[in-house]
DNA sequence: AATGAATGAGGATTCATTCAT
DNA sequence: GATGAATGAATCCTCATTCAT
């Protein structure tokens, strides 16, 4: 029952399903069989839309990435102060959605992904240089020209706690993990009084 | 022409041989005949002393983890106050020897592999544990209570930093590293004054 | 917008776009979507019009046989002693229209063809039994009774320089091979004098 | 059970069933597997020791040519006058063992193969030039001068004969072809007295 | 008339692993 | 101790072909 216009439909299927596979798995050792079921169509049609198993890979790390900045983009909307702003951003990091093993797994296998695909390091690049746009912008009115070394820091840590969730000795605490960034950010205003 | 008491020369070949062909690949997918060949040895062999490839990546990780651990030990023993070891312990994280790109990368599998595997899992886990006691033994008298938290934060940053050279938008700068470490802990140091 | 009459015009298309396919591969795997790409259809299409690829592949094998029956007729048309007939045919035979290496290449896999399917070995034979009866008809004034025998040579020699042209060594080279036939004809006709 | 010093035996399987197979399907459109299971091994091992299937078929030609150039040699040292030893290769050539349909099916695809692969266009061209070679030495004391092109169409009627005989309108004929070609060698001879 | 959608079947290639020597 | 031999299983990818629209 063929229908028109299901590639942007088949597409995301895939890309959704890819996420997840990689998830569950903990590594992209997924085979484009796993994820095609999982979309719920052939491995055939898979390759037809997305030409290669690297690139139905670059469009599921792009999605996740596009999504993740969207809610970033969403919390800074309702904020209105430099400092609430930060916390914004340091929250949705933890946001509930993707803070949980499944997510911080896929993550990760970005950063191996990077490794060997251009497209994904470029990628991976883009998002870090915008998050730390971003916190340098919103630092700047908080700690002045100390403000880009401090934003490495914060980022530094949000990644570095992801990076701790994913051996999951305990499951994600998305309260914790906030609360540590923020005790982070405290310290860092606090050192310019 | 075989030899008596080989085996620990051709494990220890063998792990070093793993641990650059990660490093080399980005990746976990090197093939035991790759590593055996750079251990100059047949992959039948590398199977007799390992059992199965899983076990050369535990190996290899185990062995990574007792030199690290060296290094920190050794660090520490000629450093005398709290800071000096909190120093210490930090610059040997950032050591040239440790912070290469292969080494980087070799890292970043090892979390990809504790995703599947228990035994890399639970090595993972004692290693962010030893370093974490560490952390806090040494920044007690330096924050007081607070030492567990702050513990926490320095490690997530040098854990952040790490990654963050993963994907090697310029070479891995031990210098800029420590200095960005250091400065978090002048800021956990100076807000309980 | 479909049109109608269209059949035609759509099977030409792809007969022509399948002997391009083929001599541009120097063999038979083209696959029918390459075929209809080039000759400016969906491959669906392309199943529609000819129900199987074999049946492209037989078709483009008759309408080049057919083309190339045109040409010798036509030459034949224009020649009014044996002798000119003979050498016209032999023109037509190296004519630079069929004697490029695409062509020769597309030639060469209709012999392959014709090793699996039936209708391509009964139209290959047709054309040589054709080609042999001119031959013959034309030589019997020169050669008299030695006429099939010598016709067979004669075939044998166009043939094996059209083989020996797609090795390529150099372009074909239509006035070089025209003039060894020429010269194995007169040595056919001197013989019997 | 695995033996030491198989690769030579498995390589000359290999290469025995590949002609075989070709020659029994018509085309190159034979399977690695079908290959290694005639040859009685794995498909794995194949590619094991010849790393692919277009080496496969690359040595499968090479060994037809050694072969071939092998009887040619044999016939010629029987034969002690220059025409003796034209008819020599010349029988040679339709020997009834390379004379088969299996054989002649098989050529004919190296023609193919030839087309995409550089280095069975190479082998090829050896093979021809050798012939031609071996033609215009032994002609000359028979036609002189006119050797280079006298051979030239030899070679073309027996490479033409063969092509023929490549549809199969009848069984090999080894005798008519030899017939055939002695006689075009005559008139050759025939025309310089 | 025409095509996008869809897939089953197949094929080359790779690789961890085992075993006889 | 050491390795060449050997393979089963798996995986990516391709493609002819069909079908609903």
């Amino acid at each position: 029952m063929p229908k028109l216009g299901m590639e942007p439909i088949r597409r995301k299927a895939l890309v959704t399903a890819t996420a997840a596979e990689i998830g569950q798995a903990g590594n992209l050792d997924v085979t484009v069989s796993q994820i095609a079921k999982r979309a719920g169509m052939s491995s055939a049609l898979a390759h037809h839309y997305f030409g290669s198993k690297e690139q139905i890979f670059i469009a599921t790390m792009r999605h996740t990435l596009v999504v993740y900045a969207a809610e970033i983009r969403d919390a800074l909307a309702m904020a209105d102060t430099p400092i609430e702003r930060m916390h914004a951003i340091i929250q949705a990091c933890f946001e509930s959605t993707n803070f949980r093993t499944e997510t911080i797994a896929t993550w990760l296998n970005f950063y191996v992904l990077a490794q060997t695909s251009d497209q994904a390091k470029r990628l991976l690049r883009i998002y870090h240089k915008r998050l730390h746009s971003n916190l340098v912008f919103n630092m700047r009115p908080l700690v002045g020209d100390r403000a880009p070394d401090a934003a490495s820091r914060i980022a530094a840590i949000i990644d570095g706690i992801y990076l701790h969730e994913a051996l999951g000795a305990q499951l994600p605490n998305s309260k914790a993990a906030t609360a540590q960034v923020f005790r982070a950010l405290d310290l860092e205003i606090e050192s310019v009084k």
